[in-house]
DNA sequence: CTTCTGACA
DNA sequence: TGTCAGTA
């Protein structure tokens, strides 16, 4: 498929997507006419990839990380150097973070909801 | 009409 | 990441 259709499965501007490519996190074929010729099995791979996007990823790590993706959703376990490995680990740990952050904030904003509708009743 | 590369208020 | 340009 070109990267129209692609962009529409996957809900990726094109622009990202041939971002991706520049990165090394995507390799589409050509065809005769230059455009690129993504692959049925690239779709799951994008999800794949901005998923871990999301979660603050670099694409430099998530380079390293794609030939150990597997097709839904889940990361096999194959080769992997100590080094991808303690940067890995250091990631998770940034998540925990976040996720703790997030945490606080949305208790704080649990409060402040309380707040505002108590005082709405009372009025 | 769709995609391509390169550039930047 | 968005977007505009000038092509093929």
């Amino acid at each position: 498929m070109r990267i129209g259709e692609l962009s529409r499965r996957t809900g990726t501007p094109t622009r990202l997507l041939r971002y991706y490519e520049e990165q090394g996190l995507l390799t589409p074929g050509r065809l005769p006419n230059g455009y690129r010729d993504y692959g049925e099995h690239l779709v799951d791979r994008v999800q794949q990839i901005r998923g871990l996007l999301d979660v603050g990823l670099p694409t430099r790590v998530i380079k390293d990380v794609l030939p150990c993706l597997d097709t839904p959703c889940t990361i096999t376990i194959s080769d992997a150097s100590e080094e991808l490995v303690e940067l890995l680990r250091r990631e998770r740990d940034r998540m925990d973070a976040r996720i703790a952050c997030l945490a606080r904030n949305r208790d704080a904003i649990d409060a402040y909801l309380a707040q505002v509708t108590a005082s709405r009743g009372a009025v």
